[in-house]
RNA sequence: CGGCCCGUAGCUCAGCUGGCAGAGCACGUGACUCUUAAUCAUGGGGUCGAGGGUUCGAUUCCCUCCGGGCCGACCA
């Protein structure tokens, strides 16, 4: 047995787990337990002058014990809340045997162990609804102890925040923070309201590939993976635009994607290397009609959600009642700087960026200073939803041109709290604008931005065919999911965030074989791993003899093996030091 | 990639100027039939993130590494 290198809350808990077994009582059944309550629900619906509740079967995680003698009570978690449960000696043992109770209940049952109980509701002399226990079952032992945590009058005590603890182990913050579920029903909520909105419209849910021969739709390093049988590279999506757009053309007239993309950038408190973007593409609209139907989608999620569309982030305060402001990027610069850039070129708007300390860079061209000028200086200060519109042609590829603003493009990007929300064009469906703006990029590519689009010849074929005029629009669900339940970090809103991989201690340990040889015997090899002799080479490192003879004598007596020990002589032997 | 901070019992955290490793909860044993951060008594539990250095002596000081957080850089 391995048990030296269990805590000793674990062993015990290994221990009660041999015991259940001996009493007949399988620690992880197999079979359907039917339950018919919920916690919640008996909490908010019992009433003693009714008698409802009286035949209750529920199941749970037990969260507290409070043992006393011949009655005790607990807490059981469900999925929906919990329930303090109350479990009496001679309710549960009517018989002559009490054992259930007294060895089981008191003593086999721990913090974190799933439950099943059979019982009826009543109210304590404290008032407290409490589910009286006739009969329990245990459905699942749990041998590693869970934090406790502790709470009082809605205080938590010793609560777990540790982010390591809560992002790796994500599965211990759900049990032990009840607030954290609430996020991922609600980031759940959030998308199931904007998919009925979209099916109410008769919009098609639609999946496109993940693995793409071309990483195009957006400005992104990708993800690079390699297909065996094809011996080719396949990239993760960066994004999904041109594959809804070819379903477009081919002539749906709106589809729509929840859509996990992947960027291999950095990380940070908006960025995680996968994140989710909702996409949508409408035929026969343009980007005015998709500014309305933005603000329509976050109305509806916010009210949904909160009953309102006024809301709370961090300290300040949101409104997401429409219409939102809508302003140009020249507007929103000049609101900004003061500068009006309308008729400045590529010269004049280094000089601005100079004068404004704004980085820049050689290999930047018009769009892309207009674009840091924006991201430096204006994008912050747009807290409550702002809509900026009209882009630069050249950092917008994929955007029609304006149709009457020259160098701008039909395109807006939605700001909330300072940042990017939603991204959204009347799409180009001119192809051979199309192809140029992609020689473009590849210009730019060539310029050293690492950037810049692939050329994607199919979607170029497709648009070839025809795309009725069509308007498209991504929304960060992340992001939105941040806003709208208040979380300061992407981390909070992703279940699984990405984390570097715990060091998993590579345990290089020599065999029995090898410890045998060398003539140790079989029942000494286990004590002395836990010595830290867990390889032969590291034994035969050890060169007084006598100290390793007294370590291990000692380590026997201390921890009452009952070995026999061995000489002085048989552990220089083992040491080769004859 | 740079700056700052953190890593000690299952959990939350103390540990001062280097001198036997601490508390609360949890856990074990005993008492207790409506408790609720249950209570009372009592007991056990540690590779102080890892490795190296200085020192008679390192959880503490120094260096390297690992992991995490915040801020910045990059990145829509």
């Amino acid at each position: 047995m391995s048990n030296m290198n269990l805590s000793e809350q674990e062993q015990i808990r290994r221990e009660s787990l041999d015991e259940l077994r001996k009493l007949g009582i399988n620690p992880y059944p197999a079979a359907e337990y039917k339950t018919n309550a919920f916690a919640q629900d008996i909490l908010d619906n019992y009433a003693p002058e009714k008698n409802n509740f009286q035949d209750v079967c529920l199941a749970g995680r037990i969260m507290s014990r409070r043992i006393m003698g011949n009655a005790s009570f607990a807490e059981l978690m469900d999925s929906s809340g919990r329930i303090q449960i109350y479990a009496r000696r001679d309710d549960v043992c009517p018989g002559e045997d009490k054992t259930m109770y007294n060895t089981v209940f008191k003593r086999l049952l721990d913090i974190g162990d799933i439950l099943g109980v059979k019982g009826h509701v009543f109210k304590t002399q404290m008032g407290e609804t409490t589910v009286h226990v006739d009969e329990f079952t245990v459905l699942s032992k749990s041998v590693r102890p869970l934090p406790v945590v502790k709470e009082k009058d809605g205080i938590l005590y010793d609560a777990v925040t540790d982010p390591e603890m809560r992002y790796r182990q994500r599965y211990v913050d759900l049990i032990v923070n009840p607030h954290v579920r609430d996020v991922f029903r609600k980031r759940t909520q959030i998308i199931q309201s904007m998919r009925e909105l979209f099916n109410s419209r008769g919009y098609l849910e639609v999946e496109t590939p993940i693995l793409q021969p071309i990483p195009g739709g957006a400005a992104a390093r990708p993800f690079i993976t390699h297909h065996n049988t094809l011996d080719m590279p396949l990239y993760l999506r960066v994004a999904n635009e041109l594959y809804l757009k070819r379903l477009i053309v081919g002539g749906f007239e709106g589809v729509y994607e929840f859509a996990k993309d992947f960027r291999n950038e950095g990380m940070d408190r908006n960025h995680n290397p996968e994140f989710t973007v909702l996409e949508i593409y409408i035929a026969y609209k343009d980007y005015n009609w998709m500014m309305s139907f933005t603000e329509e989608i976050v109305k509806k999620t916010a009210l949904d959600l909160h009953g309102k569309t006024e809301i709370t982030y961090g300290d300040k305060v949101i409104n997401l009642n429409p219409p939102f402001k809508r302003i140009s990027m020249t507007d929103a610069i000049k609101e900004n700087t003061g500068v009006d850039i309308s008729d400045l070129d590529e010269d004049d708007l280094r000089k601005v960026c100079d004068r404004l300390s704004v980085p820049h860079a050689p290999e930047m061209g018009k769009g892309k200073l207009i674009d840091q000028l924006f991201g430096e200086k204006c994008e912050h200060n747009y807290i409550q939803p702002t809509f900026i519109i009209d882009y630069p042609t050249e950092t917008s590829p994929l955007t029609k041109m304006h149709r009457s603003k020259p160098g701008v493009t039909e395109r807006f990007e939605l700001m909330i709290n300072g940042r990017e929300i939603a991204n959204a064009y009347s799409e180009l469906n001119d192809p051979i604008d199309q192809m140029e703006r992609f020689q473009d990029q590849l210009r730019l590519s060539e310029k050293g931005d690492d950037e810049a689009m692939f050329i994607d010849l199919d979607f170029v074929r497709a648009l070839e065919y025809g795309m009725p005029p069509t308007s498209g629009m991504g929304i960060g669900i992340d992001r939105l999911t941040m806003i709208l339940t208040n979380q300061p970090s992407i981390q909070d809103v992703l279940l699984f965030p990405q984390m570097k991989p715990e060091s998993q201690k590579a345990k290089v340990e020599s065999k029995k074989e090898d410890y045998l040889e060398i003539g140790v015997p079989e029942e000494w090899i286990e004590p002395l791993k836990n010595l830290g002799f867990t390889t032969v080479t590291k034994l035969k490192e050890v060169e007084k003899h006598t100290k390793l003879h007294q370590d291990i004598c000692g380590y026997n007596k201390k921890n009452k093996l009952g070995l026999k020990n061995p000489t002085q002589n048989d552990v220089k032997a083992w040491l080769n030091l004859n």
